[in-house]
DNA sequence: TATTTTTAATTGACTGCTCAATCAATAAAA
DNA sequence: TTTTATTGATTGAGCAGTCAATTAAAAATA
């Protein structure tokens, strides 16, 4: 049944199938099968696409890291002011497109994969830098000195959250994480403001 | 060479062996010969010791689990008030002899493991709830009852500076982690002192 | 238009390797 | 002599990666 142009089709379904498969196996339990099944083609074909197993995961991390880099960039675009713009860096972290179990855990299987592997740690290392960094400048008019250690604060927050929404014994809500690091965020400048 | 009483003596050692096995090369990379050979033992003694992979795998978190609630009860015994027991929380999750990068790396690789592993999240599942627990009651009389999302965030940024400190990357201190939770915690109390 | 040729998509069968698990054999202590 | 510790050799399963064969669309040619 070959039509043409299924090259990039393939490779999303398959990226995408990664997700869920990953999800449900772990990142080093799933199998070439596993995702191949889930896009409803042959395990040669994923092959035939990424060449190896290693590509399409690493395909699948850096289509996650595009989304997320995305859904911040579209928010800051809009948001006036400092606390807006932080505002809207904790909102892109828990948006409800972001927010499948199946992206999180996925996301965070890679976090976990960085611990050992060099190639993924350059990758969110990247990440991780951008959004500490963005985080910072908007802090600072608000914190002064303080910045550094706030955005860190933050980051770390918002991965805690992830970790933790990731559980499915836990059964967070997006909504009651950002009600948390809003109470982190507005606490913090509350007593700086008294100082 | 059999010297009589060797089991436990083998089996604490191979579930040090495990910790730095995994830290290196992840829950589900690391094979019974890594960690056999880190012990200085044979494939086959881990299987006599434990009988499969996933018992000693499953040993190793109950392990982590235990130590960590050990020097949780430790310092929780001699904390006075409300507020100095939340502290003696936040100093066991980041005491040093708890803090060592293969440690750190171990333990978030059972947590992720929790995500589709249903025996790993159930022991998880008790650690987290006795965590917030110990932390909503100690909270109560200081913030009333904003004591419960206030301490699921405790937790959430005791888990995401652990996972960022599991990062090479970014080599981060506990003293440092300490320091944030510190102004997280105090933050908020000042801010609620107010109203 | 009809026919042939080229190109892309797709898979089943196969290969080789790694690894968990088993077991029989050996060695030393009790 | 019995019990415990220990390992080398072996088995069997699962999986990544390869390849040749098949199908159909598209392009070229008559």
């Amino acid at each position: 049944m070959p039509k043409r142009g299924m090259q990039p089709i393939r490779q999303r379904e398959l990226i995408l199938a990664a997700v869920e498969a990953i999800h449900e196996r772990g990142l080093n339990g799933v199998t070439m099968g596993d995702i191949a099944k889930r896009a409803g083609v042959s395990p040669a074909l994923a092959h035939h696409y990424f060449g190896s197993k290693d590509e399409l995961l690493s395909a699948t991390m850096r289509h996650l890291l595009g989304e997320f880099a995305l859904a911040a960039r579209r928010r800051l675009a809009v948001a006036g002011d400092p606390r807006a713009r932080v505002d809207a860096i904790l909102e892109a972290s828990f948006a409800p497109d972001q927010f499948s179990p199946a992206l999180i855990s996925t996301w965070l299987a890679f976090y976990m994969q960085s611990v050992h592997d060099k190639a993924a740690a350059r990758l969110l290392a990247i990440y991780l830098k951008r959004l500490e960094a963005n985080l910072r400048h908007d802090l600072r008019p608000l914190v002064g000195d303080g910045a550094v250690a706030f955005a860190r604060g933050i980051a770390a927050m918002i991965d805690g959250l992830w970790l933790h929404a990731a559980l499915p014994t836990l059964h967070r809500s997006p909504d009651e994480a950002l009600g948390i690091l809003r109470d982190y965020v507005d606490g913090r400048l509350a007593a700086v403001a008294l100082s």
